[in-house]
DNA sequence: AACGTCACGGTTGAC
DNA sequence: AAGTCAACCGTGACG
């Protein structure tokens, strides 16, 4: 599975952001949206999907939730700090339209608008005095409008995410818990629907790329049997003879570069493929070259369009 | 006002 | 070892 990013690696990353937001406390303001508790509570339920999963207990959140993102990372509220940074250029291409004047200073267009075009403010913008970015240890820390911290591109921290399916669990609404903890709507709504659909408050796997097709469970297993039988085979000797049995066909294939990768995994050392690999590698390249050339576009390429 | 959705800029890790 | 790519992230804006 790989992506440990969504176990171990999260938590190393914030525990120095933790530090860091000590940091930031110093500099921070009181923020002026500060969230109160909504009277009216309703359970969330997410629109997708009713039934609620009873798996991944959620801890004791207790009857007084933290009121702020900044306490929920152990850390006081202090005073302002306002450092404003220059905006970054917005977005360039566009697909919806908009129309009219957008919060925050913006004039509108003349007309409407392609909506990835749309003129919006760079995101993070200190609209209220908060600071673009925390510094951190990591130097990734950033707040966003509600005065939240977070690391751009990372999972917000378990505790929060735990916070969060918590106090929806105490029926709290997703707009309250989006102000009490300064997480985004957005990502309040996000977690809370995983939770349903999934029972799960962890992220998703990031990272990584998808096994190649060719190289399945089935496959990786038939190339250590060949490696076995025959520890001399070389690495296309195993490609011809997987075509060979029927594991795979031209297309999904492995790479001799990649049953090598699989064999040095599973067998360790270097053995004689890699030599053979850069010859494969240019017999491949050759191949697909003339394959190419067969094709549509290479036969078009040819004319010189 | 609340909330679902999605583009965006970002990170990550297998290939 | 370095680059590419496709997964994921949270934010912020629209509807």
């Amino acid at each position: 599975m790989g992506a440990g990013s969504a176990d171990g690696g999260p938590e190393t990353s914030w525990a120095s952001f933790d530090a860091a937001l000590s940091l930031w406390n110093r500099v921070s303001t009181n923020n002026s949206r500060s969230p109160e508790a909504c009277p009216e509570q309703t359970a969330y339920r997410c629109p997708k999907t009713e039934p609620g999963p009873p798996s991944d207990a959620v801890p004791n959140l207790g009857p007084n939730p933290p009121q702020s993102h900044l306490e929920a990372f152990g850390v006081e509220k202090k005073s302002p700090g306002a450092a404003h940074r220059e905006p970054r250029p917005g977005p360039e291409s566009c697909s919806r339209t908009v129309e009219g004047p957008v919060e925050g200073g913006m004039t509108a267009l003349a007309g409407p608008v392609p909506r990835m075009m749309r003129p919006t403010l760079p995101q993070n913008y200190p609209r209220n005095g908060f600071p673009l970015e925390v510094s951190t240890p990591l130097g990734q820390g950033r707040v966003n409008q509600l005065g939240g911290v977070f690391i751009n591109g990372r999972p917000l921290p378990n505790h929060i995410r735990h916070k969060i399916v918590e106090m929806a669990h105490h029926g709290i609404r997703p707009c309250v818990i989006s102000r009490q903890l300064r997480v985004s709507h957005g990502c309040v709504s996000k977690i809370l629907c995983r939770y349903q659909e999934t029972g799960s408050i962890r992220p998703g796997a990031i990272g990584g790329s998808k096994p190649k097709q060719g190289t399945t469970p089935d496959v990786e297993r038939r190339i250590e049997e060949y490696k076995r039988e025959n520890p001399g085979m070389f690495s296309w000797e195993i490609r011809d003879k997987l075509l060979k049995d029927g594991m795979c066909d031209r297309n999904n294939a492995p790479s001799v570069s990649s049953i090598s990768r699989i064999m040095r995994s599973k067998f360790g050392g270097k053995g004689d493929e890699e030599e053979d690999d850069e010859e494969m590698d240019k017999k491949e390249l050759e191949d697909s070259d003339r394959r190419a050339k067969h094709s549509i576009e290479g036969i078009l390429g040819d004319r010189g369009t």
